[in-house]
DNA sequence: GCCGTTTTCGGCCCGACTGTTTTCAGTCG
């Protein structure tokens, strides 16, 4: 999948790894555009994920005068590329490709239906550049003229650059998933179906899913299809072959099906779970031993020796099962091949949520309506974090109102049973690293969950001095969203996360992993250097209302993609230990 | 461009679908 082409304009050693993952993307694709080796092609596309996986920052580790250690798929060419990266803030050879390829076709390769030779085409003939000209020139007919270019890619080249025009094309996870159910519901009544399961990035959790991947196992592929298309939220029918069917849902939610043989569901389930990255590893190491791996099976000299179960799949390449969040190619396998796999943590695993707000700052329900909905989500304690003054449009909380509800929460506790109610608040962490409420106030409460709510565009430099500055009051507990991103709508703030974690390390505070969908923050990666630094991580709903504590499962799935297990996880502690902790941060 | 029961070069994952090409190239996942 081609990235949107990145704005590159950086001091010196600010260059962060999203970055430099990013020139890579976009020198893969300029030399894709002029027919390179695709074999080197693939090694920059490989090195741009082997830096996006990598936790530390590699810019800050470069500029400290560390080296980087050997990263899979980068060697000696590469390795150069990446210090001249973060020495200049770009790369000659991406330079010298812009001049020779316009940037713009960049995005046109990500345009469904469209690759490097039909783009090479629309560009060399027509001199077709952005998807505006495109569109312009299939409407006037010169499209016509192109040799492959016939009525249907037309037709369909058109609905993708409108649909491309119009809105983005990754839908939130928490988003996807009432949809995914009910049409797993629905295509578990297909004729002669034995098994249906989502796959794709919606089952490895990925915070958004560009598209609903479902697997359904059946003899007859045909009528299960068939079924399908039959489908009532069904909007648009993109394509429908035997094995495989595509369709657009009334909400916009492309899904596509593939039915297969019942002996080679766990093969499928595998290969259709992805990631593309997990699958070519897996394929290389089967390779390695004799085998052919395919959605169809593992196969020996034409035989099928593995496959009706993916635990048959990873066992016949000595490997432990691999849960699908960990499917990345991060390491995964490696570990499962040495026994290593962390023992995931699960929902149910969660004790208390350390992040909700009331009717008091812009929450919509009481104290006790929220109590009584954490204890029916099974949650055994939950803090009430407010906002505190400085945040205006939710009606932040002074230091008179918070001690006001500090009175009511003793009071309540007093009453309820099976949930008990931390005293907290969401101190806002203002623009100088200093907490938005007095002192006073905040030593009555049980924690103290700071975030930024402003001030998102800070250089790195200061943005990371904020960020340590308040972390360092003696009230902190746990940093909320510490990317402070909006999936979609705003970008993560610039800060150095390795710092940060190292200092909440010697600070003994935690990490907030902020499950509300449109947040998911923090990243994956991050999760995993945090646990690797042995900095717990609280996964809290940032509850709005009493139905939000179901946006937990959301957060695990996240905090499993960052291979955290239950210890990790603060809020896995039993409540007499938690409070052990918030005395001990507070020292 | 990387990698190697490596040592200097050959191999680098696999299959389905689409559209229009009459035998397959391009794209996708």
């Amino acid at each position: 999948m081609a990235r949107p082409v990145s704005k590159v304009a950086a001091p010196r050693h600010a260059a962060d790894n999203e970055r430099i993952a990013a020139i890579f993307e976009e020198i893969a694709d300029l030399l894709d555009l002029q027919n390179a080796n695709p074999f080197r092609i693939r090694a920059y596309r490989n090195a741009a994920r082997s830096v996006r996986a990598f936790g530390p920052d590699i810019g800050g580790l470069l500029g400290s005068g560390r080296e980087l250690p050997k990263l899979p798929g980068i060697g000696r060419d590469l390795t150069a590329k990446i210090g001249e990266i973060v020495e200049t803030g770009s790369c000659a050879l991406l330079e010298r490709l812009r001049k020779q390829v316009p940037g713009t076709l960049v995005e046109l390769l990500s345009i469904p239906g469209l690759g490097p030779k039909r783009v090479q085409h629309l560009y060399h003939e027509l001199g077709v550049e952005t998807p505006q000209q495109l569109r312009a020139a299939a409407r006037d007919g010169r499209l016509d003229r192109l040799h492959g270019f016939g009525p249907r890619m037309q037709a369909k080249l058109l609905q993708a650059v409108d649909a491309r025009l119009q809105t983005g094309h990754r839908h939130l996870l928490a988003l996807a998933a009432a949809p995914a159910e009910r049409v797993v519901s629905y295509l578990r009544r297909a004729p002669g179906v034995s098994e249906v399961s989502v796959a794709g990035s919606f089952r490895r959790m990925r915070d958004t899913v560009g598209d609903l991947d479902i697997l359904a196992a059946a003899a007859d592929p045909d009528a299960v299809t068939r079924h399908f298309l039959g489908y009532p939220e069904v909007r648009e029918v993109l394509a429908g072959g035997p094995a495989r069917a595509s369709v657009v849902l009334e909400s916009g939610l492309q899904v596509d099906l593939r039915t297969i043989d019942p002996p080679a569901w766990g093969a499928a389930l595998v290969y259709f779970t992805g990631s593309k990255a997990h699958n070519i590893a897996l394929r290389r190491r089967a390779q390695e031993r004799g085998f052919k791996l395919s959605e169809y099976g593992v196969f020996k000299d034409g035989r099928r020796v593995a496959g009706d179960t993916e635990a048959s799949v990873y066992r016949i390449l000595r490997l432990a099962e691999i849960p699908p969040e960990l499917r990345e190619d991060r390491g995964e396998i490696e570990a499962a091949e040495a026994g290593r796999l962390p023992r995931l943590i699960e929902p149910g695993d969660l004790r208390g949520d350390l992040h909700a707000h009331s009717k008091a700052s812009d929450g919509a329900n009481s104290l006790e309506e929220m109590a009584e909905a954490a204890r029916a989500a099974g949650l055994e304690y939950l803090a009430i974090t407010d906002h505190s003054r400085h945040l205006r449009i939710a009606h932040g909380l002074d230091a008179a109102a918070l001690l006001r509800q500090c009175e009511e929460i003793d009071a309540l506790n007093r009453c309820l049973r099976g949930i008990t109610l931390l005293k907290g608040a969401e101190v806002d962490i203002l623009e100088n690293g200093e907490l938005d409420l007095p002192d006073e106030a905040l030593q009555q409460l049980d924690l103290v969950v700071g975030a930024v709510h402003d001030h998102f565009g800070l250089s790195r430099t200061q943005q990371t001095r904020r960020l340590l500055r308040a972390m360092e009051h003696r009230c902190f507990t746990v940093l909320a969203h510490p990317f402070a991103r909006l999936i979609g709508e705003r970008e993560p703030i610039e800060v150095d996360m390795t710092a940060v974690i190292k200092a909440a390390r010697q600070r003994g505070c935690a990490l907030e992993l902020n499950a509300q969908p449109r947040r998911m923050d923090l990243f994956d990666i991050h999760c995993r250097a945090a646990k690797e630094q042995g900095v717990p991580v609280s996964i809290d709903s940032d509850a709005h209302r009493a139905g939000d504590f179901a946006q937990l499962r959301f957060g695990v799935g996240q905090a499993r993609r960052g291979w955290l297990e239950k210890d990790d996880v603060l809020n896995t502690r039993g409540l007499q230990d938690l409070r052990r902790f918030l005395r001990d941060c507070r020292r």
